[in-house]
DNA sequence: TATGAATGAGGCTTCATTCAT
DNA sequence: AATGAATGAAGCCTCATTCAT
């Protein structure tokens, strides 16, 4: 094997350890609560040494941000793989359900940000992450536009038609999570059923102002 | 003065000191994030000895799940004199803009659940914010019965009509305390018009399978 | 015994055991050097919690800092003391004295504030203890001003007598510190009047440009 | 080129990459303080991998020390030069300017032989350097006693002269890098003449005793 | 020989809680 | 009842050194 190819494979078995470090973190982070988890708890379960994680992070909040930034690639490649189509319809639904698929991840996300944003933490990493979002953003609005033009859509302005879609997305998993609301729906299927054409709907020609 | 009466001021002032701790402390956990205020800053915003808090709680839990129980006490209330009046109507609107009025402190007391729970910290008192929200829920339960059975909203499970009005209260909630979504929504009344407006109408009868 | 006679003895105490950890600290410093001092050390020999140190300083540079302080305050007594008597002449050895008496623990602060420059470390005590130090300084020229006007000192500016008199006693002190000097000089006191001497003499009038 | 060659060259080489790393070690101790500075910095600055470091030295005092000779040998090639010449006189001004010359390199060594020594690290290295150092005093002392002879110096014990002019020429180092005495001193030219002229003066024949 | 990922002991600091006054 | 000094467990992070490749 030539010095090359050994380098390679050596960046590639670092990146693959930083995934594992990511992957462990989040799970930890979801069974336990962030803040009962610790680096070490962290490198415990990725079978590595507390000083290992510092080779790959520089702090905690970094590791919450690169999770964060994670989610909106996955986020992006949506959009990504939506926008090669020609089936513009089915982003509602992708996007939706992207959203509300993982409610425990999309939660700690939320407490992470407001955690990571009263620390000023990692700054660069905290802008990247809204930049990422701004772009997943901005397809949104495109598709959004298109579809008003079409007539598919009422002609608010765009912004309105996703944020609501937000709202209810956020609301829906918030509702998911409650372990007060968990116990009062009993199929939780129909119930999303209900929710998500609620969410189709909601902005739909001819709906308002009825 | 009497004797009783000399106790019944302490006894009211000790009430009244509780309440001043508790203030100060909601004060401080949205001013700089719950995980960034200490038992002594409370003190000392009060003007009181750190160990004093301590007589009135035995712990820092106790102080969070006191504030979420105030909050959910503060709803019952409005639905208290909600069904002493007739005019059930109002319900929908005080109920949904009880829930958005004040954004920073439904997040803080979201994020502080799933804190409280995952610590597992004074099961009692948890219990005791469930049984509340629970009799507040049964009201609310009674009187989206009333209005279906009077058919202004689509006879599907009571429940399903005050979960989609909660989640997006939720979302509502979220979006306007999301530092990316406020940037982007300049006319802020405009945009909670349009919401509530969808929140109304979303269970009303008709609106449904269209 | 009033309540404002146990708060003084509750605050002269409290004064009393910043002093002990202060004294603790130095002297550990002196034995084991100070990279080998840990906060912990500190507690333990005082017979204190480690925690409790942090009442007292907000950090480890503090204690860095408040020892160079105390020393330089300790100058200031010499001054004052000196300037309220008449016998103006004795400042040169007792500043001499005082600046040899203790030399390892002249070059612990030496070496201190070399690193609690270089860590830019509470600027504000820093800041602090340059000011006590110019006052100090601004005494000695006063004296020297004096002397050279009654025509004992040779008539440069006076800046340059005191830091010639600085920098032998400086000088002195490492000397007698360096493990590899203090073999050679059998005779300590003997060495000491010779390099006095010489302290003393070398701004004297008619010594210079011969 | 034959076996030997190469291997004389790649001992060459060996030898200067040991140069380059005791180069960038120093450099940057004296940039950041030697507590900032950590191994992997220096593999840096030379371009190397950390544990090419460890080829080339056991620990990090052993490079500590190994700077520490390096400078002492510098001083013995003076001797050496001077020792082989006949301007004996030139001695004086030259080994005071040598110290004098890079203060913040001399107050390094002395923080390092400091810590260093309390570490009770590398032995046989302290143990090489006070040789070396024993060694330059030996000359020193060899010359000083020449000049008491011909009747230039006074006749006191030579180690006087040399410990006088040592403790001259670190107290001057310490002067001119206080950050507080910096400040003073406005033309250090001047200054540092003032004292070497102190210096040259102060162990002539007939200055004594006046 | 050169590398740099991995390690883990060890340091600093925080803060909820206790308890003697 | 009120106080606030004291506590120490616990967490984050650093870095000299090792070792498999």
């Amino acid at each position: 094997m030539g010095d090359l190819e050994k380098a390679t494979r050596r960046a590639q078995e670092f990146r693959q350890r930083e995934r594992e470090i990511l992957d462990a973190a989040l799970a930890l982070f979801l069974e336990e609560g962030e803040d009962r988890v610790t680096v070490e708890m962290i490198a415990d379960r990725v079978g590595i040494g507390k000083g290992t994680i510092y080779k790959h992070f520089e702090t905690k909040n970094e590791i919450y941000l690169l999770l964060m930034i994670r989610y909106e690639e996955e986020l992006a490649d949506i959009f990504q793989r939506i926008q090669e189509s020609d089936d513009k319809e089915r982003l509602a639904r992708e996007y939706f359900r992207f959203r509300i698929s993982e409610p425990k991840r999309y939660m700690l996300f939320d407490r992470l940000e407001h955690k990571v944003i009263k620390d000023h933490a990692v700054p660069e990493l905290v802008d990247k992450l809204h930049r990422i979002r701004a772009a997943n953003f901005e397809h949104l609005q495109d598709i959004v536009k298109l579809r008003i033009e079409e007539g598919s859509l009422e002609d608010v302005n765009p912004i309105y038609h996703i944020c609501a879609a937000w709202a209810l997305a956020h609301g829906a998993v918030g509702l998911m999570e409650s372990p007060f609301y968990q116990r009062l729906i009993e199929d939780k299927d129909d119930f999303l059923d209900f929710l998500i054409d609620i969410g189709i709907r909601m902005g739909n020609k001819g709906q308002r102002g009825r």
